[in-house]
Formats: C-alpha cells, structure tokens, sequence
DNA sequence: GGCGGATGCTACCAGACGGTAGGCTTTCAA
DNA sequence: TTGAAAGCCTACCGTCTGGTAGCATCCGCC
C-alpha cells in the first residue's frame, strides 16, 4: 500500500512536469515552477527523482516503449499483412495522439537527455522502425504491398504519423478514433495496397 | 562594400550559431561557445544581433519562408496538378535536406521564440498549409486526385516530408536529388495520382 | 600628423536555478 | 508515552550565462 501511494506521488509528479515542460519547454520550466503547481516544495521531487534530467528520461522512454509495443502487438496478429498494417498505424497513431505532450516533449528535448537515455530510447526507435520495415517487406513478398523502397516508405508512414503530435488539437475537428483510420488508410494507399480496410476489426488494443 | 563585409559577418554568426544549436541544443549553447568557434567574443555577437533569442529567429524564419516559397513556386507552375505537386514535394523535400540543421532548430527551439517571431512563423506555416491543400483541391476537382480528407492529407505529406529532418544523414544511402522524387512518387500514391511522373522535369529551382 | 569614428575586447554584473544540508513534524510500533 | 524513522520543508549555496559599460586599437580623412 505504502508502495502506491508512492506510485501516485511519483505519477503526480510526472503528469505535472509534462504539461509544464509541453507548455514552457524543459529550460524554461523550473523545478520549483513543478513544485508550485503540485502544492509542494522542490526537495520533494528530489525524493522521487534524482535530477531533472532524470525526471525528463522518466516522461519520454515509457512513451516510446508504448509506440513500439503498438506496432509490435499489431504486427504479430493473426490476419493479412494489409490489416496487420492497417492496425498498427492505427495503434501507433492512437499512442502519438493520447501520448501527444510526451511526444512532443522527447523530440524538443532530445538534447537534454542523458546519453545513456538517449541510447536507450533510440534502441527503442531503431526496433521500432525494424518492425514496420519488416512488415512492408512482408507485404511486398506477399504480393499485397507494391513498395520501390521499403526503408523509405517505413520512415515516411512513421513520419506522417509522428508529425501530428504538432499539429493535433484535442478539441479539434477530427477525434482520436477517427484519425487512426483515416491514417492507417493513407498509409495503405502509399505502399499500394489493394484492399483496404473500411473500418477497424480490433477495437481493443 | 562595407555593407557586404557586414552581412558576411553576420552569415558567419548564423552558421556557426546552427552548426552549434543543431549540435547541442540553444540552451545548451552559450554566446560564449558561438563566439570561440568563431574567434571572435561575445559582444561582437552583440553588434549584429540584438539577443540570443533574436539570433535563433533570424536562422528560423528565412528557412520556413524557403519551405512556403518552395510549394508556392511549384504550385504556380504550368503543368497538370499531378505535375506541380510533384514539384512541389521535390522541392520542399529539398529545402528540408539543404537546411536540415535549421528546421531541426526551429521545431526543436520553438518555445524560446519570442511571440512576435512565433506568430510570423506560424502566419507562414498556416499559408505553406493553405497551399497544399488548394493543390490538392484542385487535384480532386479535375479527377486527377481521389482524397477522402484534404486537410489530413495535405497534413500527413507535410508531415512525412518534413520529418525528413530528424533521420536524414547526408552521407546516408540516398543522395539529396534522389530523395525529392522518391517522395514525391510516394506523396502521389498516397492523393490517388494515376499518372506518376517517373523523374522530374525541371531542374532548377 | 593628429583627430574622429568605427570596431571589437576586457572585465564585470545580476539574476536565475539546480541541487543540498539540516531540522521539524508526524506517524507508528512497542 | 516514548523512541525512532520517514517525509517534507526552510534556507542556502555555487555556478552559469545573457547582457553591458567602458576602454583600447586601428583606419581613413582632413
């Protein structure tokens, strides 16, 4: 019990750091700026994190983790290449517009980590852009896909998902179910797929 | 005469000033740091540029107003639609390689911007924006396009382009001029263009 | 040959901020 | 009731760095 609350306290902290860093960015976000907001003094934070740097590696490498399992979980489903496609771009898109502020936080701050974080998130990136490579190339193999340069057209879906982190509003005119489709659709015509999904099957995930 | 030595100067600040943003970040850079790579001090910086701040928006904004010129350019051509957005992507993927450093510091430092450069550089995206979108409009108005969602599209082919920045490496395996049509091609798969031009036709710009 | 303006440097300041030492209060076990 | 440990705060420090004041130097012009 005593271990959740310590959970919560930390989790506070990290869902207040976020909206500042979002909002202000990293240097100009102070820590007593974070304390301030949470109704608590600055040496509280050190009780949960070791430094700032810290704090920022905590809000970016569980983010980037949940993009890869998204389009890992999707890429092991059972079903045809085009779907598997069709739901991880989905997945992954879902993660950058849930996860947008984090998102958005990693690629401003990249500088800011430490190297050992950033060797370890970018690991994480290399895997990431691993799995969706592998898929199109399945997809080529299987005669679904019609793709002049595999590498390319992974880091172009992985691109025109990723950008909306800048560009998504919350209150805007599309919602977040929506937009994972309508990506996920994009993405398909790009790597010439024939049959596109109308709707998604798997609305868990 | 005197006036070229004094732009020379400057152009000399600014691209040590990328070089050094790009490298270790615009908080993680001191006038001190530009200054010694330039063999010069710190208020010699001072007699060209009125603040750090300033100087990080003058290597922003001409950079975002190549992008906008760029698509604006193409989109005035003569051709079919299907040829000007091909130019268009060329072109602006090419802006985006040759001033790599400089879009990675605006998307990265944008939140050390002051409000006045901000708003001008947000005046130019909206417009870089307003043009894709008409091109693709048109596209679709003259059959040549099948876009379900224009915004979105015109969204995710900025998108995909622009990301360019964060994995692009000059000595990668694809050279600039092969990467603009490659784009291109894929940004033409992704509106429903039929006819797709298999190399480009003007080599200027 | 000296005068003035431009140019760039030395030296300095002040504020901001990450990080820490040490003490006070509260909680809980015995 | 007491002892002790955990938790959090007050108060502080040292450093870093953007920005500036004022001086030295050099060049061209009268």
């Amino acid at each position: 019990m005593r271990d959740e609350i310590l959970a919560y306290k930390r989790e506070r902290i990290l869902e207040e750091a976020v909206k500042l860093f979002y909002a202000r960015g990293f240097n100009g976000t102070t820590l007593d700026d974070i304390a301030a907001e949470l109704g608590v003094t600055k040496p509280f934070i050190y009780t949960h994190f070791r430094s700032k740097v810290d704090l920022l590696a905590a809000l970016c490498k569980p983010t980037i983790e949940m993009s890869l399992a998204a389009v890992q979980q999707a890429s092991a489903m059972p079903g045809t290449v085009t779907e598997r496609l069709f739901h991880a771009v989905t997945a992954f898109t879902k993660v950058v517009l849930q996860r947008q502020a984090n998102i958005a936080i990693y690629f401003r701050e990249e500088k800011n980590l430490s190297k050992a974080a950033l060797d370890e998130i970018n690991e994480l990136r290399r895997r990431f852009d691993r799995v969706l490579s592998a898929l199109l190339e399945e997809g080529v193999a299987a005669g679904e896909f019609n793709v002049p340069d595999v590498r390319l057209a992974a880091l172009a879906i992985g691109g025109m998902i990723s950008w909306a982190y800048t560009w998504h509003r919350p209150s805007g005119r599309l919602t977040l179910d929506e937009m994972g489709p309508d990506m996920a659709r994009l993405a398909l015509r790009m790597v010439g797929a024939r049959a596109i999904p109308v709707a998604a099957v798997n609305p868990s995930a």
